[in-house]
DNA sequence: CCAATTACTAAACACTGTTTAGTAATTTTC
DNA sequence: GAAAATTACTAAACAGTGTTTAGTAATTGG
């Protein structure tokens, strides 16, 4: 076998990875994680299922292969605000971009932020954790640089950082279980779903301003 | 057949449908939700799983029953409180029951508040939420007692309650799902997980002070 | 040309939730 | 008290799941 047939061979390998994960993905977004089966996804890549097992170790090893993707593109989400020069201003954004990287991809936020089997995988994998380290020291990083410019005088910036991150992820769980719609939407008159979760996102900002000094 | 044989068939049938939940329960804690099986739980209570079909419909039936229950507890911690006249202090001791129930019963929150299937059967089921409600009234009037004290000048109540429970939610949520752990032990040093949450609440309950006036 | 490797799959295994058909035991009716 | 009806239960099957095994074609290397 010359060179350039053992290169397509191995890219073409590395497609039909690809093009099981990206079957998986869409049909997780469909039906949901626990509805998708390895007999559905290899259907839908025209192969059998066992083929399947030649690429991923088990159904398992496709969630964490999401779950990478996933953290990935929520860091994505984030990078753009490295123009916005206001701390503050940046960290009302970064607030903006996970609720709508939450509201957009719901099924990958389960998948990140939800489902017990990614994380188990990732506390015996440290090394596969990057990402999703990473958006957390942005966060941190941000409310740091606000306190030079006087907000959160006397606060930890590690430890307000839990708060600001608990109370957004709290937010977009409400809202992806359904929880927020169920108790919100009666008692929010005149509000619609978006409307409250945006109104909920002002008020945590107004409270953060009155932080300063 | 007499009244009285008939009474203790009737009785002996809700035993068998309390037992069935009972194993239900403790299998779920054991071995958590998706991993237990209908077959487990008859073999627990020593029938056939058969007749676990006689008693609920199918297994979310029986997840429902755990739901309701789980949020009778629930509001059964926030009731002790009832004795603490001050309000603040009041809401302080609702967020430290709050935790207390997340920590202590880990798979019953995961039921409450992360699963999917129950929230989608209390949408189409709306008397069937009187627990959850009333859990969130109860927030909600605390917090508006706290601004007859001078607590949360200029907030709307509801607003406030709904950033109060998403910061206690998602603290609960990402301390249960292990993210807490895996990012925060790391940068807080010399805390574990137990000193860190409690530090988390501590750091929230003082933005909370911060807003009065 | 033959042997070795590759890429793939049919079929099976051990599970799952759920249904069906049927069996004993009990209760009601005559 | 005997026959009929009802109750409480289950064995066995069905259709589905994740996963493994054994084996088959096709491709490659010597």
């Amino acid at each position: 076998m010359d060179m350039g047939v053992a290169e397509r061979k191995v890219r073409h390998k590395e497609d039909l990875k690809k093009e099981i994960l990206d079957a998986a993905k869409s049909l997780f977004s469909e039906k949901g994680f626990e509805s998708t089966s390895i007999r559905a996804i290899a259907e839908k890549i025209e192969y059998s299922p066992a083929t399947i097992y030649l690429y991923y170790k088990d159904k398992n090893e496709i969630v964490h292969a999401l779950h990478r993707e996933g953290f990935k593109l929520l860091v994505s989400h984030f990078e753009v605000l490295n123009n916005v020069s206001h701390p503050f201003e940046r960290l009302k954004g970064m607030g903006r971009a996970y609720i709508q990287f939450a509201l957009q991809n719901p099924d990958i936020y389960r998948l990140l932020f939800m489902m017990e089997e990614p994380l188990k995988h990732v506390a015996n994998c440290f090394e596969e954790w990057d990402e999703g380290d990473r958006a957390f020291d942005i966060l941190s990083k941000t409310v740091a640089e606000c306190q030079t410019l006087g907000f959160f005088n006397g606060f930890e910036p590690i430890q307000l950082s839990f708060v600001i991150w608990s109370t957004m992820h709290g937010l977009c769980t409400l809202r992806n279980t359904g929880h927020l719609a169920h108790v919100g939407v009666a008692r929010a008159n005149n509000l619609d779903l978006d409307q409250l979760m945006t109104a909920t996102f002002e008020t945590f900002v107004i409270v953060l301003e009155k932080l300063k000094g």
